[in-house]
DNA sequence: CTGAAAGCGCTTACAG
DNA sequence: CTGAAAGCGCTTACAG
């Protein structure tokens, strides 16, 4: 339900008028037609270097700043992009949204965060939201919706999603190699001698789940090991899933001398478990996360997990945002995925 | 350095029109003018019944989207709100960020939010390239700005800030109560027979940081303590400042039964810091944060800390907000803080 | 209660 | 290389 707000009303009774120089004043004190100073503020077409000149100097003079509203309304560009983004506060995405905004603000283009909450019809009313805004273009941070949805986008204006691998006109796509990633992460738990690693998975629904579950099993495979079922439960990326799946997994007497879960909150939740049994990690039990979050390093004991760099994914889909909107084609991969030993994680007993 | 795009170009070979309908359109398929259908969208005037009804009918048939671009032009109104948050990935402020965000769009407003990284000369910056994009308002969470930079902006526009006390025409302030906060936990600590009770200091260049230190030196005040400035040392809010607090304490081998850190990810600091050591938590040392960020609760063992409403500090910020734009008086107050006992805190030894 | 007209501050074909 | 003019899609006095 909107609220109806007599903003005007309140500006008259409370706000005094800002005096803004316009580029008609500009063009005035320069002694040139305001077409001319647009020109050179967009450095279309040549002018002569005096001319310049004199603009030049009126602007600074007069501490001319173009208004982005009125530009965007004459030249069918707002110089902001839309950037999708699922929970504004979650501790993955968060540097991601620095990476988008450092980058973008290098060429004079500001980010419009929104949040889609891992819900599709909210992201598709994000979505219009932000294309009645006018953005020139959309970053879309992982989510649910449907390829199709993107792809009739892109269609419209340039678009750059992270999360799944897509082929489109006017779209670019990014992806972390999240298999490479759970790979390396359970070969180090092999590497030290762990046979029996329980393996917590992640919402079924995010397609990186699936991969980290893949590389999971394809490097117990590539050890020769067989997949036991009973060591794989789910999970649904938060702290209390990895929490509740610990408590299955002891409850269950499997034995195991290694978790590794599919996120670092799942992590988390783990050793919350772990602690509440008696159980020390690294001790008793080696525990893996995955993303590197910021608690990771300072988790008691520090969390070993898998790397992600998600500041140069905001940034390379910033970049690639920005060379779509110049009509060139993106051609930046992401950086592979690092896996960092820290103190949750030692050789299995025996060893 | 900005780089220059020529993004016409690239929008002319890559993406075909858009089918905007516009106002104008509306007004022809319903047989009235322009003027009409912009009154009846903005609930300006009074219009006739039928009128209004054949104008809702074209505007539901054609699917009639109103370009906020245009009317921020026309009606000097853009239905945006500037956010001015210190690092846009902080624990402490993401849920801040969903409170504006979930508040400002039922009243069909959307907010930009902007990084200032605690640096006056970036927030200055921010605040400049918000009122070029002609925000309606702006509020600005915490941060390092002069109260005249405020008061002088909130002359020309709304302005909501946090994290000060500050009365002026067109602004209004919303601050949490550190002292308050900072007097519980320390009391809470005290109840349980803790008299050495060290306290790491926060930032001193942020007030709530001093006002926890106020806080923490009335409870022993009341409890008709000494301050034993010994117990007292310096941190800057970062999980190392607070590692490196608890080494200096140890080094000093001043005793101590129980710490009292500023902020939550001092206390992570802190607590990786002792298990260094040996000491255990809480068996050895109580552990006491503050802020309830998302992952005090699970730590190991869990964090006993001050709770903050930040999603309803953001929620609140932005409904005062709204009032401004209105012409109303926010009267709005924020919640008191909530002290939080959880697992790392426990009675004093011998006790 | 409703229209015609001017204007918000720019950009961009169209001429020259 | 540069100007005059039209236009982007709305809002809002001004009349009636």
């Amino acid at each position: 339900m909107k609220k109806s707000i007599d903003v005007k009303a309140g500006r008259r009774a409370a706000f005094k008028d800002e005096g803004k120089v316009t580029l008609d004043m500009v063009a005035a004190a320069a002694g040139v037609s305001p077409s001319t100073v647009s020109r050179i503020l967009n450095g279309t077409a040549t002018v002569s270097d005096d001319k310049r000149k004199t603009v030049d100097e009126a602007i600074a003079r007069l501490g001319f700043v173009p208004n982005p509203v009125a530009r965007g309304l004459a030249g069918g560009r707002t110089l902001s992009v839309g950037v999708i983004t699922q929970t504004i506060d979650s501790p993955f995405f968060g540097s991601a949204l620095r990476g988008v905004e450092d980058e973008l603000s290098r060429a004079g283009y500001s980010p419009l965060f929104v949040s889609g909450h891992w819900n599709v019809a909210q992201e598709a009313r994000c979505i219009d939201m932000l294309r009645s805004r006018r953005v020139d273009g959309i970053i879309v941070l992982n989510g649910r919706l449907p390829d199709a949805a993107l792809t009739a986008h892109a269609l419209q204006l340039p678009v750059v999603v992270t999360g799944r691998a897509l082929k489109a006109a006017g779209l670019y796509a990014l992806n972390f190699d999240d298999f490479e990633g759970a790979r390396l992460a359970t070969h180090h738990l092999l590497s030290l001698g762990h046979r029996r690693i329980a393996f917590i998975a992640g919402d079924p629904r995010h397609p990186d789940a699936k991969e980290r579950q893949r590389g999971y099993r394809a490097a117990l495979q590539a050890a020769g090991l067989p997949l036991e079922q009973d060591l794989v439960v789910p999970g649904q990326y938060t702290e209390d899933s990895g929490r509740m799946a610990v408590e299955r997994l002891l409850d269950s007497r499997e034995s195991f001398t290694a978790i590794f879960a599919a996120n670092d909150q799942m992590a988390f939740g783990a050793a919350l478990a772990l602690h509440r049994r008696h159980l020390r990690v690294p001790d008793d039990v080696s525990l893996v996360g995955y993303d590197d979050i910021a608690g990771a390093s300072y988790s008691v004991p520090p969390l070993s997990t898998v790397h992600h760099p998600v500041y140069e994914l905001g940034q390379i889909a910033a970049a690639a945002m920005l060379q779509l909107l110049a009509g060139e084609t993106p051609t930046a991969r992401l950086p592979a995925p690092r896996f960092i030993a820290r103190e949750s994680s030692r050789a299995a007993p025996g060893r």
